[in-house]
DNA sequence: TGGGGTTAT
DNA sequence: ATAACCC
């Protein structure tokens, strides 16, 4: 976990929380003399606060009222929000602007602004077949990508750094405008090679945002920083729209501007429970907190990931996401007591599902069903029950063979028997099914004449947006 | 409160 | 299988 570590670049500081040094290069002082410079291509720079990677995190602007807005551009400039079921779950900027905010009731929205247009975003699959566009374009840059969400990428730009630096040599130094803007308003010095690899970074962001914009129509904040922690965390400091890059020297400060220590990325309701049942509300307080005590509470292992976050390290590596480990669907609704009307939800739900593995090409070997029980206090009360595909299941899957949805329909009615006990009243509000485990088709099937008359080539699936390169604006 | 995802235990 | 996290 520690080995392919950063621990040199947050370098061992006891004092961490303590104020900065005044000095014109901060941290650089406390260094090794023998760390505070290096040569690059004869050029003697500061490198005290050197770092080892270049993270950008990119954050999609209200993204699923983005993409209806592309798919109505009659709406565009207006307030707009998208709703599932009754909840709004983004909005548009010029909602925000007129006091609606996101994850409230449609009620409220309402309320707030009666002007409001409102989309239903129930179906994601627009967003679905939007956000990997958004994923491949980024691929073409580097193949570090990691989706957090359907709206958030990572990129690990290090190497794409590292090579523009070698290629430009010492003359880019002099002309190496920062893109975007700097946390804290910070000076960039051309001296310190970790301020001008940031700057570099905030280049190849910026390429990034305008190559999303004009090919897809999409904007978006990045952040630019030395680990994906601390680029999520500066990311949305101008919005929208913008880009912020975060100096070594200002990582406690980005830190000490968190008024919550839910607002620490990793960090939930439960794990901000716990803490509170500590006494720990704080950041300042967590980072202060001996090992000792949150070792008792949380065990060895997330104390130790807490106590490196609450100090913005962060050491896990940016790792591809590729293809989706698992595809689901689910549907919410009020009232559903009836064993008949289950499967009609349940077949529904597979249909669906079958043609996104179509899409896809891959089989799934395991089925999930999960539900939520409409008795007891809140939605916790999420019970799931998996098992195995047959083979001769999954044979069938994407051949157009129709038997399999009906097999596929009993499968999940049997988890379904698991949970629920038909004979006595049942209440359920949500089903949900989950096909995972997926695996390559074997080639044997693929050389099958079917294969290549029936699937839609990967050409077709890129064309589904068409976006002028011309500014939208 | 929705409809997805992921990783860790 | 559950529980936590992300949006």
């Amino acid at each position: 976990m520690e080995s392919c570590g950063e621990e040199d670049e947050e370098a061992p500081e006891p004092d961490w929380w303590l104020p900065e040094p005044r000095g014109r290069f901060g941290s650089v002082s406390c260094k090794p003399a023998i760390l505070g410079v290096r040569a690059v291509h004869g050029n003697m720079m500061r490198s005290g606060s050197d770092l080892r990677r270049v993270i950008v995190h990119l954050d999609l602007d209200c993204f699923y009222a983005q993409v209806e807005t592309i798919c109505n551009p009659e709406l565009r400039g207006k307030p707009l929000g998208v709703q599932q079921k009754n909840l709004l779950i983004t909005c548009n900027y010029e909602a925000r602007k007129l006091g609606v905010k996101k994850t409230t009731t449609v009620k409220e929205a309402k309320e707030k602004c009666p002007e409001l247009l409102l989309v239903k975003g129930e179906d994601l699959t627009k967003y679905r077949e939007m956000s990997y566009k958004v994923t491949a374009l980024l691929e073409e840059f580097t193949p570090l990508v990691e989706r957090l969400a359907l709206d958030e990428n990572f990129m690990d730009v290090t190497e794409m750094v590292e090579k523009r630096l070698e290629e430009w040599g010492k003359d880019a130094f002099s002309q190496m405008p920062v893109s975007g803007h700097v946390y804290g308003n910070r000076t960039v010095s051309l001296h310190d090679l970790a301020h001008v690899k940031l700057a570099i970074g905030s280049q190849i962001a910026a390429e990034m945002r305008e190559s999303v914009r004009s090919r897809l129509g999409l904007t978006g904040c990045a952040g630019i920083a030395s680990n994906k922690l601390l680029a999520k965390m500066v990311s949305g400091t101008f919005r929208p729209n913008q880009q912020t890059i975060l100096l070594p020297e200002s990582r406690r400060d980005l830190i000490a501007h968190l008024d919550n220590i839910k607002k620490l990325p990793g960090i939930g309701s439960k794990t901000a429970q716990r803490l509170a049942a500590l006494g720990l509300t704080t950041i300042c307080s967590l980072q202060m907190c001996p090992a000792a005590v949150l070792e008792k509470e949380l065990g060895v292992s997330a104390a130790r990931t807490l106590q490196k976050v609450c100090r913005g390290e962060d050491d896990v590596p940016v790792t591809p996401s590729g293809p989706p480990q698992s595809l689901s669907d689910e549907d919410s609704f009020k009232k559903c007591s009836s064993e008949v009307e289950v499967e009609k939800k349940v077949g529904e739900l597979i249909a669906s599902l079958l043609v996104r593995l179509y899409k896809d090409g891959r089989k799934p070997h395991t089925i999930k069903l999960t539900l939520r029980k409409c008795i007891t206090n809140r939605w916790l009360n999420r019970e799931g029950r998996q098992c195995p595909i047959p083979p001769h299941v999954v044979q069938k899957i994407g051949t157009g063979d129709s038997s399999v949805q009906n097999q596929l329909v009993a499968l999940a009615m049997k988890l379904f028997h698991k949970m629920i006990n038909v004979k006595v009243l049942f209440h359920i509000t949500l089903l949900s099914v989950c096909f995972s485990n997926l695996k390559d088709a074997p080639a044997s099937a693929k050389q099958s004449i079917g294969f290549y008359l029936t699937r839609p080539s990967s050409s077709n699936c890129n064309k589904l947006v068409h976006v002028s390169s011309e500014p939208i604006y």
